[in-house]
DNA sequence: GTTAGCACTCAATATAATAGAGTGCTAACA
DNA sequence: TGTTAGCACTCTATTATATTGAGTGCTAAC
């Protein structure tokens, strides 16, 4: 599709542009890039992508700034990937190796390390909720009239929740209505588990009447959990390092996009279905407001189901090398991260 | 110490600041403010505010712009405290019904009602771990090998975390365990609870000596909580409308505080001992990168005592009257919201 | 003590001039 | 036929220069 000087021009567009930021001239390739031709002649290849649509001008007077369509066929047949150094690989590791008691904590650690490597804002998020298998319910006594009820599920997030009880209700009760819950529920999906139980707990429980009216109201209440999804940033404030956001407009749009969670989980959720590591640039993101930047993500997860996704936020002149290697080594050391957290150590 | 037209001036000069965000010549204040005097005489009494150092000039032919002891002044004597209107306590009462289940989930929806009713940036912040009292253990049996611990604090915060556990411990050796736990550590300060009780522990379960290892362990590693305040922040981008952050680098380094919780709860633990709210104006902050900014602040709790505290950060020029306002009823609404959902709905 | 009047200051805005980077095209060259 | 030197042209960015206007401080009169 592109003969091999018409890449190399068009790889030292792009390379030249994240690297500065500053349109790039057919001077300034010659001199850099030694591709063994004149100005002139590179000033024709860049007429040719130009009209390909690969690159574009600013203003008739400056030199060239890769298109959208630049960037994907970079990202696709020109980039070359990167490894992270010893260094790097060392912080990822030491940080989760000092931070695996919680989930939570696991996460947002991890989106503090990518923005901290990478300069970019860092997005991750937890699969939604109702999605995941029941794993355990415990109800625990806290004192008269008041109970806590802790839910987890496979993919490890841990819901708790403190609820009334009738005074009549003890401990002992409480342990009741959790063993016939764990038995019920083993392995359901936490979505349907009101609508598939009501009957089966009403059987078990019938014969202690005075337990079966606030298992139902478990039921009914107490699991009705929030099933949003939880996304954790980091280094929002990177982004105004780039150039491109030294206007507080742009600014503005972006930032309030970082706190809308349900549009930024619908972009990553897009890609838990891919294997490895996916790019979405300028407007394939399909959004308005950050339709000058680029996105690099991946999901992470437990026995190759993804639980969640992570991404690398910045302008569309973002470093993909970099990020493509930091967010493929991260997800996979995250996955490992989580499956030892949810599993224990022996499994 | 001013006599009354003094006030009547400077208390123009601040109100038509936070107004119109531009410097405030005589011939504004007269016209708008009618005090009955000329131009000419406004500007005698500025002369005087300004020597005084109430007021200050940008430079020689702007108007006047009032210093942090001006706002100071304004704030401790000429401001009118504000009421919300009917429709803004609704929507805080009832964020407040919806979002009863869960601690976090109240504080951080907090964070966003502050920031939504006020377009400031607000900063939402539990106390000290550490400092709250033990209220509840509880070791969850999960899995061959594997458990979960509850921590609860009487300051409502839960902890949770997945620990391995020797195989040969079984569901009811964990109930013993969580049983002497509880017993023992009724009341404690968690922030104790390693130093004080490894002994009595050890003569408590040392009939039990296959529990009693697991137990210790727990003792050393499992309570080891974090002991970090958390911070929730809403609306960070709002700070972005103010005419003072059209200039990216002063967004730069204020957002950067932002990412330091450390600062920030330093800040806000400074009034916890106050009764009431309190407001910090710009170097009074003792911060340089937000010297610009003030934060109008309140703690929340229970029983009179403080959990948890609440701020408006917005540039030195921002409304008092209305931060104010909205600061006192959300920390008096949010001490009940606490309240009840720490202690159930009877009591 | 108050006020009108006026010269003065200084940022902000508008206007013009200049420099410089980079292009596209043409014509000559290998 | 592909490559290159040369050159006129375009357009932004920068700098220099006027112009405007809000607001002041001071003085002198009321």
């Amino acid at each position: 599709m592109l003969d091999a000087r018409k890449k190399n021009v068009l790889l030292a567009i792009v390379q030249d542009y994240i690297a500065t930021a500053e349109p790039v001239g057919s001077r300034t390739i010659a001199r850099k890039y030694k591709l063994g031709v004149s100005p002139a002649t590179i000033r024709n290849e860049m007429a040719d992508l130009e009209e390909m649509g690969f690159i574009e001008q600013p203003h008739t007077s400056a030199g060239r700034v890769p298109s959208d369509r630049g960037y994907r066929y970079y990202v696709d047949h020109l980039m070359k990937h990167e490894e992270l150094t010893m260094d790097e690989e060392k912080l990822v590791l030491n940080s989760y190796l000092s931070k695996v008691q919680d989930v939570g904590e696991v996460l947002r650690c991890t989106g503090n390390l990518l923005s901290q490597i990478t300069n970019y804002t860092a997005v991750v998020l937890t699969t939604h909720y109702g999605k995941g298998r029941f794993k355990h319910i415990q109800i625990i006594h806290m004192g008269p009239g008041q109970a806590m009820v802790v839910l987890v599920s496979d993919s490890g997030a841990v819901q708790h929740r403190i609820i009334d009880v009738p005074d009549s209700i003890g401990p002992e009760d409480l342990d009741t209505i959790s063993r016939v819950l764990n038995h019920k529920l083993q392995g359901k999906s936490i979505k349907n588990i009101r609508l598939t139980l009501i009957k089966e707990i009403y059987l078990e429980l019938a014969r202690q009447k005075h337990v079966l009216n606030m298992a139902m109201d478990l039921i009914r209440d107490g699991l009705d959990v929030k099933t949003g999804e939880k996304v954790y940033l980091g280094g929002i404030f990177n982004i105004l390092n780039q150039p491109e956001f030294h206007n507080v407009e742009k600014v503005k749009t972006l930032l309030s996009l970082l706190e809308q969670e349900k549009e930024l989980s619908n972009i990553i959720e897009g890609v838990f279905d891919a294997r490895g590591v996916t790019v979405r640039i300028g407007e394939e993101l399909e959004n308005e407001s950050i339709k000058d930047c680029s996105m690099v993500m991946a999901s992470y997860g437990m026995d190759g189901k993804p639980v969640g996704g992570i991404g690398l936020l910045g302008p569309t002149r973002m470093d993909y090398a970099r990020a493509y290697a930091v967010v493929d080594y991260i997800t996979s050391n995250l996955s490992l991260v989580m499956e030892r957290l949810l599993r224990g150590r022996g499994k």
